[in-house]
DNA sequence: CCTTTCATGGTACAGCCGTATCAACATCGT
DNA sequence: ACGATGTTGATACGGCTGTACCATGAAAGG
């Protein structure tokens, strides 16, 4: 067998490239040969290694949503080490908002991806669109939490505030995304609906 | 002078022809000459009365928020005669998610150009996407009329309050575009939320 | 009537897109 | 060493896009 490349790692490297130029331009502008020149190979190679274009905006996707899950991973673990449910539960929804050139890419990503999905069915089937409840579980888990050690208001249903939580911080981030409101302000909208979940004495830091 | 015929009356039915079959194939998919054949005119007539496609996608955009515009005045003035302000909000709120078929293009087509202004400047200078503290505003007034009227709960800010629930109701709308979430998992999600903001003896009918 | 002006239709032109074809190169098994 | 095979490159093709051009019809003003 001849020169023996790692398959995963360029196909990584491709789906990197075409994060990145679509992020500056918008993903509806990518083309193939955008792609290929972004990552620095010829257009030959991102047919080899993806076929056709379909199988490379759904690859792109995949890693897009995979690093970003990470991300939030690491983020609510680090909160957890901290003092208690409601940093974790603000950990996670800080991180759902595009602060930063990363999220803000995923966030406009994400979005292009799902208006896309209202009319491509073979991206509606894919599991980020199929299953968020991943998120929304987890959060409804930490809030159930919360509230067995009597740390939220009366009357709370978990799941329901975390559904709540999750959709104003989805629609937080595209303000934000489309220059409406600044960062610090969500956060600030964001804060003063978890004061009111949260009871009082947990606000510290 | 020739034929005489109302430009303005039948940029509207081109513009409405644009809606329709972006709606059905998404934005992303429309051309002039589907914009063409779904008003049932030749492609000239399309770059006669709009000379380019941008200035097409930019009245179709008009029109779409118009329209909707009227929609959600319409619901609030209806609303304004019944109970009380929590039915205002919640008409509000409501109309802001698609629930039938003009709802559902109004949003898909809104985040379609949503998601184009993050990279066009001629989009995002839209007062649509530029001005949307309209409905805030309108939303905070009722909600600080509300307040003097001692509906609410205590130490609610209606400014942050108002953003947050126009925020929660954007979140949930794309997530019932996707398919993720009903339409009356959303109105709960929602009413919950109002529950924790209005007086618990606001709530009937 | 007849010309001017608006309105409309048909069609052609570049340019870009995704994909396919053809060819060369490098490396590993034998 | 040598052919087989995984890998890369250059280029061509058909289809679609938005736009521009040319021509015709129809009605109001002289």
């Amino acid at each position: 067998m001849p020169k023996r490349v790692d398959h995963a790692e360029r196909r990584t490297e491709i789906a990197e490239a075409l994060v990145r130029v679509a992020g500056r331009r918008g993903l509806h502008a990518v083309g193939m040969r955008d792609v290929a020149a972004e990552a620095g190979v010829s257009l030959r190679l991102v047919q080899y290694y993806f076929e056709t274009k379909e199988k490379l905006l759904l690859f792109g996707l995949e890693h897009l949503t995979g690093k970003f899950g990470e991300r939030l991973a690491a983020r609510i673990r680090a909160a957890g080490d901290g003092p208690g449910p409601r940093a974790m539960v603000e950990a996670l929804l800080m991180t759902a908002l595009p602060t930063d050139e990363e999220s803000r890419i995923f966030h406009h990503l994400y979005t292009s991806y799902a208006v896309l999905a209202v009319t491509d069915r073979t991206l509606a089937a894919q599991p980020f669109i199929k299953d968020p409840d991943a998120a929304e579980r987890a959060l409804t888990d930490i809030l159930r939490q919360a509230q067995a050690a009597d740390l939220l208001q009366p009357g709370v249903d978990s799941q329901l505030t975390a559904a709540g939580l999750l959709a104003m911080s989805a629609g937080l981030g595209t303000s934000i995304l489309v220059g409406q409101r600044s960062p610090e302000s969500a956060a600030a909208v964001l804060d003063d609906h978890l004061d009111r979940i949260f009871r009082s004495v947990d606000a510290a830091a």
